[in-house]
DNA sequence: CCAGCCGATGACATCGTTGTCGGGCTGAGC
DNA sequence: GCTCAGCCCGACAACGATGTCATCGGCTGG
């Protein structure tokens, strides 16, 4: 009894008694569970992974054993067993914009809900020797399964060093799906043409556009579907100094909205590619006098918090993240599960939604 | 010889030759650099440790050998053989602050620079059985060390469970320090104080202040820095009522400025809490005509991103992230190296900046 | 009644790395 | 020349879990 206690009766470890005063708790392991059941190490594992034939009573006198013990089985030794760690990877880079921390967000969501784990790596766009970090991360840690956030999952080079080491990998937003891994996408397009079939059905005909980093290829789909929904309406082409670029920043939001108002003819709506913009472009508004949403109505794009947060509320397209990161994760279950299939490079479309909040507002007749 | 092959040549592994054609490239292991070197496993393994005494010409065959085999150590070997996992732990909550998310990116450079990994887990709040999860969390991934944020780093009873596993916990900006772990603060007090101060020097007399969201022990010392400066500059107590409380988001930001702007006498300078509430109160203040900052001064907390992105750019407090995270490292570190020393409860105190942009200025003579 | 079979379980090896211990080699001192 | 110290280095085991194969029952069918 003791010290460390129960369940292991004595055992004489002494391991890290030196060690201070640490009445650190030692994890059980298989074999205490083992010993305590009166079975071998073995029986106790596959009781684990339900593996095979165990007899119900040696199941549940290892079930009560496990219990009893408060056994947890070591991961990194299953790891080492199994050369792959149960934990899938992700790259990170600079967070400022909040999608990829929101991402990353539900992406620790959907792992929970799946027993898993994610495990994070740093990546800086100017990083020189980012193989050697990739490898090392991939390689040392056993990372054997990735979800591929914008712009990195686009980057070639890089996908070819992941397949090379045999990892797995589910692209979120791609620029255009891979063959060789499952993509989760958005219809972007078609998103942008709702929100401009809203700001039509508004009596909006002078409608702006900022668009996005030119870097993300959602960036040029959410342009065209700007343009696609003209078309659809029978209307002639936007005149093209309405879209003006951005980058998906505050700051470039800014310049942008700027630039729109600042024309003789100002827009009287302005779908801005993101929502910082679109929040950077009411700011620019306000700061001008303009009334929101009588004199300008404003769009964002993917439901960030601040488009809730702020005043007036922001038009929004939703983002399915949430959904979009639990289906990364069952797309690698099921690799697992059918592993020789090499018909998973589906490309999984999530739905999006048009939220409507207080950003948009009829034309005022004047 | 060779039944796995030397040297990585040939080798005749079927091991995962009917999973597709998946030409993974098989890691080397200590054995093979072995093999290659002419010498143990367990030499190499001292040349990688620098331990001991090895022959200047071993090592630099086996140098050569780990070069030529591109080797790299498996990690989770090593976590096993070490029962503990290189990674230092975080756990994450709610993201949509962005402290949170800035303190992430910032500890990941700093492991990055430190050969180290981050592996983090998510906490929400209301979790029920997070017992269960943290336990999992450590047990499983052999995490011996952990960096705790607020408001995590100030919950007893999980500092309690961590001490339990004999993690090793170093806390950012806890409430009070702790005398069993290590603190990285910064001078939140001071700081204000110097927010205030800056204010004075500008002939603002009437200053209100959004308080932070009560739970962080920042708030608090925030707010007594504001009560401070008046008394050190010798000016009687500010009015309560100027005071308001907010919750660090934008939007408890909003309803804080327009409670102040809304006062029969309003304040000529708004001290927010952090950032989010000062560009709030910024767009609260242009949305009712003022100009800034000839009408109102704002002063935020933390040089957010959004500071420097919005109009006017926002004077506020740097918060020195970095610094933060690396001496969190270092302390980790520096555990390790003298383990038995129980003096490592150090409290330390990083240096903060007053970061004056555009958005303070004279009070303008009415 | 015995051969053969099948279902449940255990012994052993293995994943890649490192601590322990002892063996061998070198060189110095007598 | 011999011995012994001291330095390198390798064999072995161990970390915790699991795949492989053997084994040990008991059972059925001829």
């Amino acid at each position: 009894m003791a010290w460390r206690g129960g369940g292991g009766d004595q055992d004489g470890r002494t391991r890290d008694d030196h060690l201070s005063l640490d009445a650190t708790k030692v994890m059980a392991t298989i074999h205490d569970v083992a010993l305590r059941a009166g079975v071998s190490p073995k029986t106790v594992s596959r009781v684990m992974n339900d593996h095979e034939s165990v007899t119900a009573k040696t199941r549940e006198r290892v079930r009560a054993a496990m219990q009893a013990l408060d056994y947890h089985p070591n991961a990194v030794a299953r790891g080492l067993r199994a050369q792959a760690a149960p934990a899938v990877g992700i790259l990170m880079g600079d967070p400022s914009g909040g999608y990829q921390t929101r991402i990353h967000h539900a992406l620790m969501v959907a792992c929970l809900q799946n027993g898993r784990h994610l495990s994070a790596e740093l990546v800086e766009g100017d990083m020189a020797g980012w193989q050697d970090r990739i490898r090392a991360f991939v390689t040392e840690g056993g990372i054997r399964e990735m979800v591929l956030l914008p712009p990195e999952c686009d980057f070639a080079p890089l996908k070819a060093l992941l397949r090379e080491h045999g990892v797995r990998c589910v692209l979120i937003s791609p620029t255009s799906p891979d063959s060789l891994s499952p993509s989760i996408v958005m219809d972007d397009r078609a998103a942008a043409r709702e929100v401009v079939e809203h700001l039509f059905s508004l009596g909006h005909e002078r409608i702006g556009h900022i668009a996005g980093h030119p870097d993300h290829a959602a960036s040029t789909l959410r342009r065209n579907g700007f343009n696609e929904a003209y078309a659809a309406a029978g209307k002639p082409r936007p005149d093209p100094a309405l879209i003006v670029p951005g980058d998906f920043s505050f700051k470039g939001g800014l310049a942008g909205a700027q630039a729109l108002l600042d024309m003789d003819n100002p827009p009287t709506a302005i779908f801005a590619a993101n929502d910082d913009m679109a929040a950077a472009t009411c700011m620019e508004a306000q700061r001008r006098g303009l009334k929101l949403p009588d004199e300008l109505s404003v769009v964002g794009f993917d439901d960030a918090p601040i488009a809730a947060a702020i005043w007036p509320s922001l038009t929004t397209i939703r983002q399915p993240f949430d959904q979009m990161t639990q289906r990364a994760i069952t797309a690698l279950n099921a690799w697992n599960a059918n592993a020789a299939l090499g018909k998973s490079a589906a490309t999984i479309l999530t739905q999006h939604s048009l939220v409507i909040r207080e950003s948009t507002g009829p034309v005022r007749a004047s």
